[in-house]
DNA sequence: CGGGGGTACTTAATCGTTTAAGCGATACCG
DNA sequence: CGGTATCGCTTAAACGATTAAGTACCCCCG
């Protein structure tokens, strides 16, 4: 049987409410009483009852963390994503409680009552999300969310500006004159985000730029017939005029598809790392044991998990939605490997 | 302000306890009263608190899903089996709950309330699943603990014996004469079964086993270094004694570990597919996209994720720890792919 | 000496739900 | 007709925690 506030109480002849009081730190026992209860309670090893608690307090202690189905289908991202917030929830007394996540129906009725909420990447085709941004739970959202949707309590987005400017910057370092950008379709602001930001990019510097646009549904060989428009033929050097406008450098967004893109690069004809650089937008252990190792965006996703944790932590405290959302910003160095 | 019990009450003029009984389809009321208290429940949007419930069943509702934080730094697999955790528990009253993971210490005395765990990938270095398992909360583990640890109260497992004998088979059929195994330094049940099929397997077939043993903390050097005492070389072929004990197969243990055996073979010179066939053990978008597609076990991970769900939803209701675990076992079957 | 005020507690109510026990009313049986 | 079983409901207690309100006691001051 569990330890309760009302077996210390018997033990030490007080009554519940002046246990209660002790073990909180409210005022209303005295010193020695107080020290008394907190020995007595550490002895039997008291933990105090999540359910009473919620019941009084009208206040669950979870966190359900949130993802669009699609995030999970290719991700490693994820992992580490999730791997932070369980970690950032540790040493509060909150927990994470997975929702399971209503892409297509956007019903979100029978969720688990929850404290707040935590959205990681909030796509613009996902209802359910949507929804849970129309409630007023306090909902800390990775990136944000799109402009259609209610204002989360809070924001946390990764430096994207910085980012451009390093990823390309390190193309450039590599001797990249005319790097593209590949971006795979997606309905998140983050491509939308690092597009603009290329664009500019470009335009203070006078190179044309070059947005390649895929999709993770393409097969490599779609990818490739898109890829030969913009990039330099190995087979048949000689045209001049495209040798002189064919890309030399890509960042690719998208978790994992700079690896697509390596292999069908490397079934054109070109080397990966000379005829052409490349940055992947997202980082992951497979990036650095790649042959050869890619050179990768770190998001940080372990980074970003602790700090949705500590800021839904935080928001809890407030008495109601802030206004403008609580923002932070994650560095997103580059990891410089071979390529 | 939420609708509760009483609030049905009052409107119908009726005491708590019966629309409990009507809505709980327990005995107690008539057929009449239970139709009308279901009717007004539902137009009234009426959800059962959960806290109240908790308190009152002594039954949290959650399930804790663990697993230690080695297998999310390199995990695809872990990302699909979440999902299906989530997926198999969405439509009962249970909801996921994340646990941190206590690899160094052990201690897990501050793990919030659960119902139920789920255990990922149990290794035998993992201090808090042992502490875990030592606990009286009905467990479900994904693969077998360690024999050491106590018993869980249900066990999901792959069928190894068939995926060793489909993964070896399918080498066999694409010109493999001499497959070896290739593992990954592991704490887990799972590569230690797939070993002991390897042997029996070559043994059934009179073929002189090779078990090569790397760890994901290799560098790629050393792998390959590994890798060149076993294969035979592109470089320097003509060694006619050693090209017969080449191997010329690999099943690769380890989730993405077959990207970077890949990579090292392709900068050893040998043609994945073709001089060195490849299965990869774990199955993931990255193996299909991967150039060439590299054929792999589907571990099915999402219904890993489901099948533990269902299982710990229906070992709640025993009184107790059944005994031998409750069992089941997930066929793997073979992705055939270009490799 | 009486009253005001602080201290250190206790009592009791509350959160929402479930369930054992109680209690009229009706029905049935000997 | 008296006894008793059954139905359909109500009452009340319980789960564990928190907290407002109440109370006993001591101290100090006028």
């Amino acid at each position: 049987m569990a330890v309760t506030l009302k077996k210390i109480a018997e033990q030490l002849d007080l009554s519940a409410a002046a246990v209660s009081m002790a073990i909180n730190g409210k005022p209303g026992v005295s010193e020695e009483t107080r020290d008394l209860v907190l020995r007595t309670a550490e002895e039997l090893g008291y933990k105090p009852n999540r359910m009473g608690q919620s019941l009084r307090l009208a206040r669950t202690g979870a966190i359900g963390v949130y993802f669009p189905s699609t995030v999970l289908e290719y991700s490693l991202y994820f992992a580490e994503v999730t791997r932070g917030i369980t970690a950032g929830l540790a040493d509060t007394d909150l927990s994470p409680v997975l929702l399971p996540s209503a892409l297509e129906n956007g019903d979100v009725r029978d969720f688990p009552s929850v404290d707040g909420l935590i959205i990681v990447e909030p796509h613009s085709d996902d209802l359910g999300m949507f929804e849970l941004l129309r409630g007023d739970t306090p909902t800390v959202t990775l990136d944000p969310p799109p402009p259609s949707a209610e204002r989360p309590w809070g924001i946390i987005e990764s430096d994207n500006a910085g980012l451009v400017r390093e990823a390309f910057g390190h193309l450039a370092s590599r001797g990249s004159r005319l790097p593209a950008l590949l971006t795979v379709e997606t309905v998140s602001d983050w491509t939308a985000q690092v597009e603009r930001g290329y664009l500019a990019w470009c335009a203070e510097r006078g190179i044309e730029p070059a947005v390649i646009r895929t999709s993770v549904t393409h097969s490599n060989e779609e990818v490739r017939q898109i890829l030969e428009r913009a990039l330099p033929s190995a087979r048949q050097p000689g045209d001049a005029q495209r040798e002189r406008e064919a890309r030399d450098g890509l960042f690719v967004c998208g978790d994992g598809f700079a690896l697509r893109i390596a292999g069908v690069l490397r079934s054109m004809g070109l080397s990966v790392g000379e005829d052409v650089h490349l940055v992947s937008g997202v980082d992951s252990t497979i990036m650095q044991y790649h042959t050869p190792p890619i050179s990768s965006v770190d998001m940080n996703p372990y980074a970003y998990g602790v700090r949705a944790a500590q800021m839904i932590h935080r928001l809890l405290k407030l008495p109601e939605r802030p206004s403008p959302p609580s923002y932070e910003v994650i560095p997103a160095p580059i990891i410089a490997r071979a390529t």
